[in-house]
DNA sequence: CGGGTTTGACCAGCGC
DNA sequence: GCGCTGGTCAAACCCG
């Protein structure tokens, strides 16, 4: 964002909506970093930006309040799920163990056809982990199940699961004889052009690219800010559902990214979900509270509130 | 011909 | 024990 360079048609926006207004590297992904970290600004004088800008930063808020909003019904469900276990079907009940050890964070990538290299150096970075998840946007027609990631994978079974009328495809990687990692990709129940790939394991050999790009890195956007990342137990129902949003959710697991370590938000969330697996309420409070100390937060939360509502596009599961 | 895919069969775990 | 489900195997098939 420059607010000194003079533009032919400028739009006067006070400071307060430059609140929502995160640096933006659109090679590698939305930044909401704005949330956890600004520079000093000058709260009374309007900020100059061109409407070229003014839309960007607009249509960013659109991106930021699907996630918000997302992301507050996930609470909410896992909540309520918490409080009333027994309510829950057996089956989700077995689910939510597996789900909640999923010590982890999200990061979300612009949707592009070069984020495989992302997904890639991902699972790379987080080659530690036993098992993470990578939600990926595809084109809906497209019915094939593979996912480049710059790893070669056998197929070796498929099957149609009960929770999912598309079918699991089974791939192991077929890079190295004894490699154990095995892959399962399967279209989301709830969008079927999100692919939902569940990787095991660790690769006990190179990979075939060896890229050394730096995806996950403070200084790795054009404007020197880390890409977000966000705590949270469980993101398979994080994907918004507006076809706005980004394309790729990646969920590592476990191994703390220099992100995460620059973020003190994230370092005292993960402390609520420590080793003993008492992630649930303790996370989902410290969540929220964490959310809701933070002024920046509150005000770019009522920023893309009202940018919603002059939109008239509020989604069914706001309150 | 070699490597990958398809698909029905088989197995193990789990709940009733 | 039985049925259901997810995961894996392996023979048949396909393709470059």
């Amino acid at each position: 964002m420059n607010s000194t360079t003079p533009a032919a048609s400028s739009i006067s926006i006070p400071p307060s909506s430059m609140e929502f207004s995160p640096p933006i590297d659109t090679s590698l992904g939305l930044s909401i970093n704005s949330f956890v970290g600004h520079p000093p600004r000058n709260q009374n004088h309007p900020v100059m930006v061109s409407a070229e800008e003014f839309n960007r930063i607009r249509s960013e808020n659109r991106l930021l309040t699907e996630l918000v909003f997302t992301m507050f019904g996930d609470m909410r469900t896992r909540l309520a799920d918490m409080q009333s276990p027994a309510n829950a079907p057996a089956d989700v009940r077995k689910r939510k163990f597996e789900d909640y050890q999923w010590n982890d964070a999200i990061r979300i990538y612009e949707s592009s056809s070069s984020n495989n290299e992302e997904i890639h150096q991902t699972l790379q970075d987080n080659s530690r982990m036993k098992v993470s998840r990578v939600y990926i946007r595809v084109d809906p027609s497209d019915i094939s199940l593979n996912v480049k990631d710059g790893y070669h994978w056998r197929k070796y079974g498929q099957k149609v699961t009960r929770d999912n009328p598309s079918p699991r495809a089974y791939f192991k990687c077929s890079l190295s004889p004894s490699c154990p990692v095995k892959k399962k990709v399967q279209r989301s129940v709830d969008d079927p052009s999100v692919l939902v790939t569940t990787y095991e394991g660790k690769h006990n050999h190179h990979s075939p690219t060896q890229i050394t790009k730096t995806i996950i890195s403070p200084n790795s956007s054009s404007q020197g800010h880390p890409k977000l990342v966000f705590p949270i137990p469980d993101s398979r129902t994080m994907m918004p559902r507006s076809p706005s949003t980004p394309s790729t959710v990646v969920q590592p697991q476990g191994l703390p990214t220099p992100a995460a370590q620059d973020s003190s938000q994230e370092t005292a969330i993960s402390k609520a979900s420590d080793s003993t697996g008492n992630v649930g309420g303790l996370l989902v409070q410290q969540m929220a509270s964490s959310l809701t100390r933070d002024p920046i937060f509150t005000e770019a939360l009522a920023s893309a509130i009202s940018e919603r509502i002059l939109h008239q596009e509020l989604p069914e599961s706001w309150p």
